[in-house]
DNA sequence: GACAGTGAGACAGTTTCCGTCTTAGTGTCT
DNA sequence: AGACACTAAGACGGAAACTGTCTCACTGTC
């Protein structure tokens, strides 16, 4: 209606995050504290516990949730336009595994809890990754095939992807786009279309 | 008297040492615990306790003891052999801002106080480096001066160097051999020899 | 078997941290 | 001017973590 009455809110939600990011990269999750946190973004205390009613724990929730999206954001970003099921899938794959590889803590982020070391990663965390994996891609290959058989391709190509990030396999480098071509034709692009017997 | 009786305790001792260092470098001096240390090195906590009976501070106080004997030790093995007092002081000089510059956690080790920050290291931790550095550095100039010169060069010195080291200047590069010689010509050696007025 | 060194963990005292709340200050809109 | 929204600063109690000490069981050596 009137003009935009909020001159700074926005920005100290961003500075908050932000703060976040930094104590989080100097220090690991396990030992920021808000007050860390509050003295970082220049920020009170009780200016962040109203931004996050719920505290510690909902502003973790909230930053590995923007995480979570800037990250599929990007992702889709790239792969957008492919002219085939392979080309996205492909490009997916590479596009993830360079980002992973590229940010050290981005895979902690997008575990669901802050302490979570990246073995654990793969039993707990890994359902929450495929969830929203699932929700961003699928909607790409609505013009190559079904819905149901998109959720269970993008399923296995994210459990693939992490546990090559997390344990590299000296076959398959999935950063590179010539392999990741060759490892879909063989392992992905069969699945849906023959039958398993 | 007997053979050495002691297969692993010297091990020990150097475990926790690098326990802390890394978990230093990993957390930073605040955020460290006891118990951190305990996991790094592999150790129980009655063992450090045993090893190093007053706890964190008597811990923390020998890995900084440590820390500052490793830096001079290394400096005079790079100074020894000086044939002018210029020279050794020059490479005094730029032996101890390259390794001051290339560690960045050396001046906080260096610094008495734990949370100490770089800016208050001028302060309160200066004393203490000025003191060790003129212990190790002061025998080398036996044989060109005498001994209270020495010291006050080296005091001087100490404080220049540190101080550039907190602030740089750009008309000063201590780093560099023939800059830092050209100082040591115009600052330091002519206070000695020329009466102050 | 005596012994020194170690790991594991219980324990109390202290500190830190969390989340909530109150108060005072500031700028905007009516 | 006055109402209003938003914030900084900090006090507060309860919860959690950390510290430092202690005991106990285990291991390898003399």
């Amino acid at each position: 209606m009137s003009a935009v009455t909020t001159s700074q809110p926005r920005d100290i939600e961003a500075a908050i995050f932000a703060a976040v990011d930094s104590c989080v990269t100097q220090w690991g999750w396990d030992k920021v504290t808000m007050d860390d946190i509050c003295v970082t973004a220049g920020v009170s205390r009780a200016t962040v516990y109203r931004l996050f009613p719920g505290g510690r724990d909902v502003l973790f929730e909230a930053v590995r949730l923007g995480k979570l999206e800037d990250f599929f954001t990007a992702m889709r970003a790239h792969v957008e336009g492919s002219e085939s099921l392979e080309d996205l899938l492909v490009r997916c794959i590479v596009v993830a595994s360079i980002e992973l590889q590229h940010d050290e803590h981005l895979a902690m982020m997008l575990a669901t809890v802050p302490g979570e070391t990246l073995g654990d990663l793969t039993v707990s965390g890994l359902g929450r990754i495929v969830r929203v994996a699932t929700a961003f891609i699928t909607p790409l290959t609505d013009e190559f095939i079904p819905g149901d058989e998109a959720a269970q391709i993008v399923d296995v190509m994210c459990r693939l992807v992490i546990s090559y990030y997390l344990s590299p396999s000296s076959t398959i480098d999935f950063t590179n786009e010539d392999a990741a071509r060759l490892f879909v034709q063989r392992f992905i692009l069969p699945a849906p279309t023959v039958a398993t017997r």
